[in-house]
DNA sequence: TTTT
DNA sequence: TTTT
């Protein structure tokens, strides 16, 4: 079935790059997303979306995105469990991004454009599989 | 900024349709959608992604899906803030559909989709379109 | 940059299968769409997408589908230029699907749905590469 | 059913604002957008795909943006025929903007984004949010 | 007919 | 807590 998510929003935070027990790079972010209506309040809220993304693009991303910087992020909704310090089931829900566009310009330029994409064959991406074991 | 999802999956449960206190429709639940492609021990896994559907989109849902029913869900993800029993701030993460579509086939038929609409005024399902004939 | 398409609609006629002079398979249907608001003079009109796909994916598609079923499609727009029989420069635009998903009930069944998907290591897709020569 | 477009591109040219006999705006403009895989060759392709907007989304799109612009579109395919200078009926592929977003930093500032929204009703430039504080 |  |  489909599970199709795009998403254009600024990092809360730089991102964090790590590197999974089998080796797998592993970056994950957050974007502030403004939402398009304002509420009752007449205030315009802000979701705050979590995403993840390994391998290529995860070192790519990493080494280009920053605190602040737009980026556009297409990808699939993914649940994960885990149990936290009490013990308790809990849920997290995550963008994995297949597919991240840094849309900041380059500092000194006046628009560029970065694109990276996860390939599968580009110059670093270990081709191990991990989607599992993340215990963050 | 951007928000953007589309779902299909089955429904994993009947829906619940409740109001709010200011009286609008709310209607919940929850998608079994499988994943494109097996994990490393070979299983196909399902991510099950609750969605939640105000006003007359609340209503028609809740009148014409159902446990098992194959359904397109297009909206955005939000995530909600509440309290547990323990005063925990605990959060949620949900796909507010704006438009739902109902790809199981009517009991009887062979073949017809029903297209309601969040038109965003009327107050109930005069509008329905069910497109049974297919003109081609 | 980013170019993606998410359709829902039912096939005008059978699928046609085709192979590229190179030897990969080749499918073109077009999509029936309704659009979810009448128009002025209160009627719904509906949309035709042409939508190609290739490889396994052309495969499956010419294997499964067929006139007036219900199918997805998550894919790219894509535009292609031809000479027409007058030597004038013709545009045609499509959609290339990365995803199909067949949503009519198999016959006899009562719910079921197929999810095929370009794996890419499926057991025939060539894994030539066209997208330039198809003169239809 | 579904009809669902996401584009980031850049614009190839300033944008064109008319008005329908009717008084509606209108505006057109065509997005360029790389693919994201190289072609045979090793040549990276790009997409021209034409968009429309009406009403005060036409109306911010041809105040704010310009030739070589990022700006991100959310929407749908449509066609449209019509009839060229011999009489011979031609068609037309668009997308119709629902949503529409400029990502190119404001002159002079270095990250900002604004966001118009078709909000369907009030006809112009007012309720424009300039977001160029960034709250985190 | 195309943008960086 | 899950659907076919």
């Amino acid at each position: 079935m489909l599970n199709r998510v795009v998403l254009i929003g600024r990092l809360t935070k730089d991102p964090e790059l790590r590197y999974s027990p089998s080796g797998v790079a592993v970056t994950n972010f957050t974007l502030a997303i403004d939402r398009k209506f304002k509420n009752a309040q007449g205030e315009r809220e802000t979701d705050f979306i979590p995403c993840v993304m390994f391998k290529q693009l995860a070192e790519l991303c990493a080494n280009y995105l920053a605190k602040g910087k737009l980026a556009s992020v297409d990808g699939r909704i993914q649940i994960r469990t885990y149990n936290d310090k009490d013990g308790q089931k809990r849920w997290v829900t995550e963008v994995v991004a297949e597919d991240v566009h840094f849309l900041s310009p380059k500092d000194g330029g006046s628009g560029g454009m970065e694109s990276p994409s996860s390939s599968g064959k580009g110059s670093f991406g270990h081709e191990v599989n991990l989607d599992d074991d993340i215990p963050f």
